[in-house]
Order: structure tokens, then C-alpha cells, then sequence
DNA sequence: ATTCTGTTTAACCGTTTGGTTAAATATAGC
DNA sequence: GCTATATTTAACCAAACGGTTAAACAGAAT
């Protein structure tokens, strides 16, 4: 019934890879075809035609950050905590999946016009999650009076940043310290980020 | 000598509007001449091919930010003030030049690999410019003991992601303020930021 | 008025690209 | 072996795209 059988995974990951670096309309559907070692028209049996296979591995990527995102709401009480803890698993997460970053920066840049419609109820539900921790923090009193909009994106976009120009950084300043891990970045931001926006500052 | 005239400006500006919405791959060049309201060839007559106008949309970009960064420079001694007066440059340039970020960031996910070579050394400077700040701010003793790495990026991937999501931020959250002007941006992130990484606290 | 030069355009061209299709190949059940 | 079904491929196609070119046009100088 079935002669050989193919991953379907291979196929995304590859997909992901040349959107990534790519971009949408970069990216060639050939070209992707050679990176999962199979013939163009494979793509469209399996998968579908380009657009599908963009939806495909955009939804698939986000998912990775619904789950840490949610992983980090469950796991901690205190604003500080979930804040910290959203922090990790974000820089994580975008370690662990380096292609999405760059494909969220591109949705980004052009206006999400090209975002999965399913998938915008998960970046809604992301920014209110973080937005109610901010304000939870506010009337617990352990935050000071910040401004919830600055601070989502002073996270995600130093994150999606710091893991973007992982290679390129070295390369442009002699003097930056290059790679960095997930925990390092964590650890960094966090630094910053709980000093600025705690009334009391971290004890640890 | 010359029977009309035809401002270069203009052919830049459509182009940069192009490349912004679209990225390079995704850009028209029939879509930019449309938008300068000529005809194609004259593109090439002027300026040259989709490259060559690539190429002078991003470095007239770089020279705003460069200019706000050195007048930020020359304009402030201590580092917090330093820190203060770039963070209100790229903002004020990120507002006024609001087709830039969103090429910069696009450069960022394909890893700057179109990213012209006479602009480099403009990107080297920059991040060494902020860098020497920190560290200056650390030596002088104002400063805690924060990674200059984190901050570059927190500081441009945070104005830039805030600039760029400027018309999509209320849409996906209705509690987002929307629209925030560079004034507002700059207060915000320097609110945060700078208790974060001052060792005192900002007099104020 | 004619010439000369800088400017603008319409029409055209070769290539690339996303997508299709018809044929080939492999596997399982009979 | 034969048939039915799922998989894979090579070849093909129309459309879109970047780029060119030859001709038209406009104004200044003579």
C-alpha cells in the first residue's frame, strides 16, 4: 500500500530552512525540493504549493513558543517568576528552532501580511499573556509602574535579535563576546529587565 | 541642456517603500518605477539596476541613524546621559524614517547577506559606539555590571520592533495603546532600561 | 530651422519560477 | 503474475520578471 514513505518533517524542515534564510519570496520551491532530497513535485503531493508549505512551517514554529509560553505561565505564582520564567522559555526556544526567528522578524517587517490567519490568535493570545503579567505584577505591587507595550517587545525583540545575529556579531565587533546560549542570553536580559522594572530590585 | 528634470528623491523614496513592504526578492521593479511615477527604464537610466537601488535606499537609511548617533554622542558626557540621548536618536530616526527599520530588520533575518559593503563599516561603529558607552558607564562607576551585548539589542530590536508594529499592535491586542510616538517610545524604554542597568536609580 | 544632447517611453527578450501532468516505479493483496 | 493503489519523476508550460534597446521627445544653442 505504501512502497517507501517519507518523512513529512523533512520536508517542513527543509522549507523552514530556505524561508528562513530566504525569505518568502526568496525562497525557491526547488530549492527546497533539493534540501529534502526529493523532486519538486513531491512538494505539491505531500504538502501543497508554496503558500501551504509557508503556513505549514510558520504554525509549526509557533507552536514551539505557545508551549513554552504556557509552560511558563503554569510553572511560576509571582509576576517576577513568570516573567523570568517566560523570558527562558522564549530565549530557549528560539535556540532550540533558529529558523523561526528569522521568519517571524520577516512577518514582522512586512506587516504580518503573510501570517497564517490560524495562527493569529496564538500571537494575540502571547501579547495579552504578557500584558496581564505586567499589570498582575503592577497590583501585587511588585513591579513598578511600567509600560506593558515596551516591555513585550523589549523581550521578544532583543531575543529574536541576540539569536538572529548569533554569527554575524563576532564578525561586525571584535569586541562582542560572540555566541551565546540560551541560558546566557536569559541570564543577560533578565539582568537588565528585573532591575528595571522591579520596585525593590532582585534579592537573589 | 537638460529639458525637464527628475528629483532622485523621488525614485529612492518608491523605491525604499518597495523594499520595506516587500523585501528585496518580493520587490517589483515595474511596482517602483509605478510608485515614482515613471517608466521603468528611467529607473535604470537614473539609478541603475534593482541592486544599485537596493544599495542607495539602505545607505541613505544608515546615514540618518548615523548622524543621530553621533549627535547623541557629541551632545552628552556621562554614559547615562549618553545612553539617553542614542536611545532618543534612533527612536526620533526610527519615526521620522519608518521604511528603514523594517529593511534593517529583513537584513537581520537573511543574516546582512545583502547588506551593502560600503555600510558595514557604519553597522561596525555603531555597535562599537554603544559598547564603549557601557563600558564606560561601568567603569565611571554608574553603571551596574550589565552585558553590553544584551543592551545593544534590547535597545534596537525593542524600537524597531515597536516601530514596525506601530498600525498591527492594536489589532492584535485591544489593549494596546497603538500608535506611540517616538517621544513616548524613548520615555518608555528609557524608563525601563535605565533602572536597569543604573546603579543608583535615575535621580529624576 | 536645425542640430545636438539629455530625457522618457513603448515594445521587446531571455530567463526564471511556480505549478501541472502524464508516465514510470514500487508495493501489497489477490 | 496481475491488478489496484500509492509514490516518484522528468518533462513541460504559461506567466512574471529583470533588464535592454531603439526610437521618440523636449529644450538649448547656433
Amino acid at each position: 500500500m505504501s512502497p517507501k514513505k517519507m518523512d513529512e518533517q523533512v520536508i517542513l524542515d527543509a522549507a523552514a530552512g530556505e524561508f528562513a534564510q530566504k525569505g518568502f519570496d526568496g525562497a525557491r520551491v526547488d530549492a527546497i525540493a533539493k534540501r529534502a532530497g526529493i523532486n519538486k513535485a513531491m512538494l505539491y503531493y505531500r504538502v501543497g504549493d508554496k503558500e501551504e508549505l509557508y503556513r505549514r512551517v510558520v504554525l509549526r514554529g509557533q507552536m514551539g513558543f505557545q508551549n513554552a509560553i504556557m509552560k511558563a505561565m503554569e510553572s511560576s505564582i509571582t509576576a517576577p517568576e513568570t516573567m523570568a520564567n517566560i523570558l527562558a522559555g522564549i530565549a530557549e526556544n528560539a535556540a532550540e528552532n533558529r529558523l523561526i526567528p528569522s521568519i517571524m522578524l520577516r512577518e514582522l517587517a512586512g506587516n504580518a501580511k503573510t501570517f497564517p490567519e490560524q495562527g493569529r490568535e496564538g500571537l494575540k493570545s502571547f501579547l495579552s499573556t504578557v500584558r496581564s503579567m505586567v499589570t498582575m505584577g503592577i497590583e501585587e505591587g511588585t513591579f513598578r509602574d511600567i509600560d506593558p507595550t515596551a516591555l513585550q517587545f523589549m523581550v521578544t525583540g532583543a531575543i529574536f535579535t541576540l539569536s538572529l545575529t548569533r554569527e554575524m556579531r563576532q564578525e561586525l565587533n571584535p569586541d562582542d563576546p560572540g555566541p551565546l546560549s540560551a541560558e546566557q542570553i536569559t541570564e543577560s536580559i533578565k539582568d537588565i529587565l528585573l532591575h528595571g522594572i522591579l520596585k525593590e530590585g532582585p534579592e537573589q
